[in-house]
DNA sequence: GTGGATGCGTTATGAAATAACATAACTGTT
DNA sequence: AACAGTTATGTTATTTCATAACGCATCCAC
């Protein structure tokens, strides 16, 4: 990703050394605080995520999955996704059918990301859903997750 | 559509008869006053989808697509697909992989849907985008085009 | 150490979408 | 009406994305 326009270098460069160690740390205590388990695979997927400039395709990830060139059966990968997914480590952005690591601290949050159609670039934040959620309030819906995708342009690719 | 659970009867039912030419009649002078053409192939899935109870997969207008119970092409329906969504006819739910005919009256909205997880009914809503387009602006982007997809229980399926 | 649950490896298949190219139909101009 | 340019369609094939199903391994509570 990061390759589609000559506008910038990736607004999201991907982990690398004691930060992708850090990261990789963290999860797992996460992991170890729900009582669930970081196994090679889940461990790799993430890591994988991490390092990346931005969002991964789920082939990409299969390509890249083993060290030695080796492609994963994909799945080992969608499996993982699933966990990645569930545990909030990672998330789908449905509109590029690809996946980013979470960039939120919270846990349990809803994801909202930025879109550049340019660049590829995928920038998470964290909006006040309180007008949508009121109209759902106000439908009877009872709401359990919310997803936004905003297309557009980055500040970079604006120009 | 409508048929993953016992709940309750469509919350969306499909048009027929005079609300469905009237609204197959709206469409042709949208498009008229747009300079476009509803050519066959795109008057005829606007029509399924109007017809639906439901979001309709890709390949389910294509089973439906012929009268006579030959279906179409892919390309065909995508392609007609792609028309009614520049047009605002319709909408993609990038999360069901699915399509539905607009029910908002303005032109140019963004899409925003509550999505029912048990019986499968996805109703338009066109909620205040406030909160996040100030988060955008913020951070530099220029966005084109907002989508919203809240999943969850519809207040049939809850009980 | 046994039983249940969870996760993995593997093969195969299913579902969703598009590429590419030829043909046909509209549009405006001459 | 003939033409050229554009837009849309028909068709074949392929690519991309995702899951079903099954057997085996591992974990872990009892």
């Amino acid at each position: 990703m990061g390759a589609e326009c000559h506008h910038s270098e990736s607004a999201q460069p991907g982990l690398a050394g004691a930060e992708l160690s850090a990261a990789m740390a963290a999860a797992q205590v996460r992991c170890e605080s729900s009582r669930e388990r970081l196994t090679p695979p889940r461990r790799r997927v993430l890591e994988l995520l991490l390092e990346a400039d931005g969002p991964m395709k789920a082939y990409d990830l299969i390509a890249a999955y083993g060290q030695d060139g080796e492609p994963a059966k994909p799945p080992t990968v969608y499996r993982a996704l699933d966990f990645l997914e569930r545990l909030g480590f990672a998330h789908r952005i449905e509109s590029l059918n690809a996946y980013v690591p979470c960039r939120v601290e919270r846990e349990g949050h809803s994801a909202a990301f930025l879109i550049c159609d340019c660049c590829g670039a995928a920038e998470e934040f964290e909006p006040d859903f309180a007008p949508q959620m009121r109209f759902a309030a106000a439908a009877g819906y009872q709401v359990k997750t919310v997803t936004l995708e905003a297309r557009g342009l980055c500040p970079a690719c604006r120009t």
